[in-house]
DNA sequence: TCTGGGGTCCTAGGACCC
DNA sequence: TCTGGGGTCCTAGGACCC
């Protein structure tokens, strides 16, 4: 917590809803509800037109529907129209200060200690306050925010929601004790509709009553992270400085059916589509990510996640649908699905860096290589490249035994050499690589490691997922018949 | 009137390693 | 032969935010 107001939260007053307002003059004074318009759609933003009969952010488009009049007008939102807004408004932030956050399309704070201005006394900031109000109304054809200035972002953020729209409000330094005491918990960042409820039933629902619980008690019910910022927010600590920039952590996307689908060869064409989209747009931020999320939505709105890491970094449409396609098969849905999701995380820049992640080169020895062996690897810049399709052959010098090149490339250049197993013909195998459970089909093996071997299946080996790793002396592994397992291309 | 879509962070358990 | 504790990675689920 600082000594002077210098953290400011700036927020748009109904933003969807007021551009469109803003955009079309037919709709000012008038109940606009923006949001999904389908049977299953819920709003995103209500005017305040639409409030005043009880219209809110989050409810059924339905409901909307059933206590807003006629005339109230129903659209589905212009995301094009509010990022060129926001650009605009973000702009008049920086003007100000360089030291924004942007935390949403709508939503951002300033750091005021970047402004340069001659003091930060409370009258100071109060007209730095009503200045940028005016701004953004000049910047953006007249859309309204609210802002608040405090000593911390909690603080200034509950400011900025106390006298919408256009309102700005300032806590005065050395009243945040008292400014916080009657509020519910709610007000506080990270409190929400079950920890207010948890909370309840200790009797607890001002901040002034969460004051009266210990540290002990807090993390006891809450856990370490959040008791422990439960406890020390109540008490308006909060030294959370503004993150300036950020890097996404995954790309996702979802969509929700208008009626329940039982049908599985419609959930996979919609994988498909949905996987092509979060294709595109990790192309668009230049990133491709180790692991794909499924997510599945059932009727009674319970939900279903799975996931599944790979050591190859990617992006490509097929491999994410062919990913997310294999976990939603493990599934049983005997009800029906509502909504289905895809999503990819675990990014790295550079198709294919994870291997150098996944395993170090110092364990050459215990990583067994087959001539038929299929590199996944890329290496530094100045050596040789193993890429996909790549065998062991091709890595070879002529004449050289393919299996010294291999270990010489994974030496020099690739951690890891993936193999792809399929049952059926003959083996090639040899002590250190056994993959007798067959019944489960296809697999990988990974040859990595310290005299282990281990094998990812196709679909799930045990019920303990499709990962089995075997240890060099396993008996299994030296068993007199080789189990009947070959190798083909992995394309 | 039944509950969107985009995210982030945390927890807990198991496997594995040291 | 038994025992321990910390750290990392992965997975599933849940809370929360806008």
């Amino acid at each position: 917590m600082r000594d002077e107001a210098s953290i400011v939260h700036v927020d748009l007053d109904a933003f969807f809803a007021s551009v469109e307002q803003r955009d079309k003059p037919s709709l000012r004074g008038r109940p606009v509800i923006v949001g999904g318009t389908g049977l299953r759609g819920v709003v995103s933003t209500a005017s305040y037109e639409a409030r005043a009969y009880g219209a809110r952010s989050a409810m059924s488009t339905a409901e909307a529907r059933a206590i807003c009049p006629a005339g109230t007008a129903f659209l589905s939102p212009r995301f094009e129209a509010y990022r060129a807004s926001s650009l605009a408004v973000m702009a008049v932030l920086r003007e100000l200060s360089p030291l924004v956050e942007q935390v949403s399309i709508d939503e951002a704070y300033v750091d005021l200690r970047g402004a340069g201005l001659d003091d930060l006394s409370t009258a100071t900031v109060r007209s730095v306050l009503e200045r940028l109000r005016d701004d953004v109304a000049a910047a953006t054809g007249g859309l309204s925010v609210s802002a608040g200035a405090a000593s911390s972002k909690m603080l200034a953020k509950i400011g900025s929601d106390m006298n919408k729209p256009a309102g700005v409000t300032l806590v005065e330094p050395g009243t945040e004790l008292d400014f916080l005491a009657p509020l519910s918990v709610r007000a506080i960042s990270g409190v929400g509709p079950a920890t207010a409820a948890r909370l309840r039933t200790f009797g607890v629902e001002t901040v002034e009553q969460l004051r009266a619980m210990t540290h002990v008690d807090l993390v006891s019910i809450f856990g370490e992270r959040h008791g422990h910022a439960l406890h020390e927010l109540a008490r308006a600590r909060d030294d959370r400085e503004l993150t300036l920039s950020r890097e996404a952590k995954s790309i996702s996307h979802e969509e929700t059916f208008e009626r329940d689908v039982h049908d599985r060869a419609v959930l996979r064409r919609e994988i498909e589509r949905i996987a092509q989209a979060v294709s595109r747009r990790c192309e668009k931020a230049g990133v491709f990510g180790r692991t794909v999320h499924l997510k599945v939505r059932l009727p009674d709105f319970s939900s279903l996640t799975r996931s599944s890491t790979s050591p190859t970094p990617s992006r490509d449409a097929d491999d994410i649908a062919r990913t997310a396609t294999r976990l939603l098969d493990a599934l049983d849905l005997p009800q029906g699905v509502r909504l289905i999701g895809v999503g990819v995380s675990g990014f790295v820049t550079h198709a294919q860096s994870g291997l150098f992640e996944l395993d170090g080169l110092d364990d050459v020895d215990a990583t067994p290589v087959f001539p038929e062996a299929v590199g996944l690897a890329s290496a530094p810049s100045g050596a040789r490249a193993v890429r996909a399709g790549d065998t062991t052959d091709d890595l070879a010098t002529p004449g050289d035994d393919p299996a010294d090149a291999v270990a010489s490339v994974r030496e020099s250049v690739a951690p890891t050499v993936t193999t792809r197993f399929s049952p059926g013909t003959a083996p090639s195998w040899r002590p250190g690589m056994d993959v007798r459970h067959d019944e489960h089909g296809a697999g990988w093996v990974w040859g990595s490691g310290r005299g282990r071997v281990t094998v990812r299946f196709e679909g799930p080996l045990t019920d303990k997922g499709p990962v089995r790793t075997f240890s060099a002396d396993d008996p299994a592994l030296h068993a007199a018949d080789p189990p009947s397992w070959s190798v083909t291309q992995d394309a």
